[in-house]
DNA sequence: CGAATTTCAGTGGAACTGAAATTT
DNA sequence: CAAATTTCAGTTACACTGAAATTC
C-alpha cells in the first residue's frame, strides 16, 4: 500500500489508523510465530494458562477474548502438539479443565522470544517513552471499552 | 472479552493491544456504516477518488491498501448502486477509469458524518490532545513501515 | 425451570495468492 | 520480450452466530 498517498480522511482517523497498525502488527506477528509453527490464538491461550492455572475453556475464551467456538479447534490444535491437556471436570462435567503441559511451557519460553523481537521490530520508529504512552493510550481505550 | 483479566503478557504488547483497539474500532465502523449500506472498503475509494479525481483501479488499489482482486469486486458493488462509473481507458486499453458520481459524493458526506460521531465515542477515553498523541504515534508506526 | 458449557456447522468481511487474458 | 492491468477462482485467519446436547 502506498500509505503517504492514502486519502486525507484516512489518515486523519483513528479507525483507519489503527486498523494500519494493527494490520502490520499481525503481519510481523503472524510471521514470527510462524516460524515457531504457531498462531496468534495459540500464544494467548499458553500465555493465560500459564499465568492463572488450568481453566475451563469457557473461562479461558473470556480471558483471551477468544469466541467458544474457535475455542473448541484451537485446543484441539494445542492438544494435538502436547502443547496443552483437556480434561473433564470432575466437580462440574460441562466442563473440560485445560492445562498446560511442560511442552506447552517451553513453546511460550520461544514464542515469548520471537515476540520481543517482534515488539522491537514494530515499535522501531519510537523512542522509549513514546512505547510507553501509544501502550497507556491503548489500554485507556480498551478499558473504556470493555 | 474480559480484557482486564487478559494476560499481562498480552496487556503489554503493542501488537496485542493494537489488534484489540482496532477490532473495537471495525466494530463501531461497520456498524456506523451498515446504518447507510457501506462498508470500510467502500467508504476509502469514496475517500481517494473525491480527493485525487478518477483514477484506475490498480492506482486506487495502492492509494486505498485494497488488494486488485478485491478491488474488482468493490468497484462491482459501487456500481451497482451508482456511485462509481467504471469506464475503459481510451489511453491505455488495460485500465479501467472508476470515476465518482454526484450520488456518490452524497453518499461520501453521509459516511463522514457518521464516521466523526464513531471517531467520537472510540475516542471518548482521550482528551483532545491525547487524540492528537495517538494520531501522531501510529502516523509514524505506519511511515516507517510503509 | 433457567443458565452455563461444549461442540458442530455454518457465515462474513478482510487480506491475500496464482494464474489467465489483454495490452503496453 | 518484460511489465502492468483486470479478472477469476480460489485460500487463510479471525470474528462471530445459531442451535443441539449436556449438566448444573
Amino acid at each position: 500500500m502506498d500509505a503517504n498517498t492514502a486519502p486525507a480522511r484516512l489518515k486523519g482517523t483513528a479507525s483507519w489508523l489503527l486498523n494500519q497498525a494493527a494490520l502490520q502488527a499481525t503481519r510481523l506477528v503472524t510471521d514470527g510465530l510462524g516460524t515457531a509453527h504457531a498462531r496468534r490464538y495459540h500464544y494467548s491461550m499458553l500465555a493465560a494458562l500459564e499465568e492463572f492455572g488450568p481453566a475451563s475453556q469457557a473461562t479461558l475464551g473470556r480471558r483471551c477474548g477468544i469466541d467458544r467456538s474457535d475455542m473448541v479447534a484451537m485446543v484441539n490444535e494445542l492438544a494435538d502438539r502436547e502443547q496443552v491437556e483437556r480434561a473433564p471436570d470432575p466437580a462440574d462435567r460441562r466442563r473440560n479443565i485445560i492445562t498446560i503441559t511442560p511442552a506447552g511451557v517451553r513453546q511460550l519460553k520461544r514464542l515469548d522470544e520471537v515476540l520481543n523481537h517482534v515488539q522491537d521490530d514494530l515499535l522501531a520508529p519510537l523512542a522509549e517513552s513514546e512505547r510507553a504512552q501509544l501502550t497507556e493510550l491503548l489500554t485507556r481505550l480498551l478499558t473504556h471499552h470493555a
